[in-house]
DNA sequence: CCAGAGAGTTAGTCATGCCTAACAGCTCAG
DNA sequence: CTGAGCTGTTAGGCATGACTAACTCTCTGG
């Protein structure tokens, strides 16, 4: 039995909710599914009997290897997806995800391989994530969240991480995409203001507003 | 409440049982979808409650209106789709109906205005079926199968009508491709075997094998 | 110490689609 | 005219995946 569309999307929210090493608890799962707990607890011990996730009772679920290696076939269908909506289809960058979201359950490994083509194997998809390769490798990089560099820090904008179109929309506009050169000129934490050169425009903004934009920092 | 994908398989069925303008039976239903007579009967009585077909019990089924609109949509989105995978994918003519099967259900409205402006509006598919236009109207032709010429009658290849890649794959090398020049040599009718001019090549068969091959006749 | 907030579970339901078993009605051959 | 072979239906069940109601458990604050 191949995973179901919805067994897809378990997984990922646990991937990404995982992604510290902790077990994902059920109610961390409803919330990010949008389902009611009682949903989360059924599907968890379907998953486990799947051999797909780890689950004991009141203890959150981690991924087996078995469900890591799924999930990662699923996270390189979305962001190969997501590229080629992009370059291909000429969808705007803030447009995407949701697209991606319903097809990455439904392309077969001969589309996905002729999509990887076209495109020439990209090693990242247009927010700058990066896409696992066929075996399920994902390269890990270290980045930091752009609130936390220090006054006087520099870097580069490497992923922006968010389904909210209204957010990337946003960013693009500020220039706060994958490769931007970025400058923390100064912070107040107080008032929760931080002043950031980006590219050679000057943001002003709080941390909420750029939470989700994670840089490379500069040695 | 959107139609779900069965649900536009059923459709589909309907429609394409129901070309000659009978009602459609339940068991050719179930025939062509692969399910069960029972499964038929109840999926007809919730498709009439959502008003996408005329049914009552025992008479079979034809597609009101609405129902043929929903049809159309689908249609449009499989044969755009067929027409993506082979003219930027490149993936063979022969293959691609059952990717087009499984993805025809989730295509958005965006991705497949994106697909018709990227192919520049193309009004049929390889396999040379019309693409039913965003407001549902599909083009008739009057063709006739290969087979129902008679000795000495011209045509062009118009439509080949099959979901086996086997058979495309066969035509393909034959040469039996939408836009070919045909004349058909003879017939012996009692042993089933007729001579037709393919192209600038000689091609001797049963009507089995070319069964799905449509022509235009040459006035 | 105990009340309330959260986390998580069980129990019971529902809709969607599928199945088999059983039965009813029609038609046609012998 | 009778039974075999269709057609099609009803009835009852199953898996998936969702829900609400109601419960337990644990932790924390007053």
């Amino acid at each position: 039995m191949p995973n179901s569309s919805v067994n897809e999307d378990y997984l990922k929210a646990i991937f990404y909710l995982g992604r510290d090493g902790s077990r994902v608890q059920t109610t961390a799962l409803a919330r990010q599914l949008g389902v009611s707990k009682p949903s989360v607890t059924s599907m968890l011990k379907r998953l486990a009997g799947k051999g797909l996730v780890d689950y004991s009772s009141g203890q959150g679920a981690t991924l087996t290897e078995e469900g890591r290696l799924a999930t990662m076939r699923v996270v390189r269908r979305h962001r190969l997806l997501e590229t080629f909506l992009v370059e291909v289809l000429h969808l705007d960058w803030s447009e995407v995800h949701a697209e991606a979201e319903v097809l990455e359950h439904h392309l077969s490994a001969r589309m996905v391989d002729a999509i990887d083509r076209l495109l020439g194997h990209p090693s990242e998809d247009p927010h700058g994530h990066p896409i696992p390769d066929a075996q399920g490798r994902l390269r890990t990089r270290e980045l930091v969240p752009l609130g936390d560099l220090a006054a006087g820090e520099r870097g580069t904008v490497r992923e922006v991480r968010t389904a909210q179109s209204g957010r990337l929309q946003r960013w693009k506009e500020l220039g706060l995409v994958p490769g931007a050169a970025v400058a923390m000129r100064s912070k107040q934490d107080l008032e929760d203001v931080m002043h950031v050169r980006v590219g050679d425009r000057e943001l002003a903004t709080g941390t909420e507003g750029v939470d989700g934009v994670f840089v490379e920092r500069e040695e």
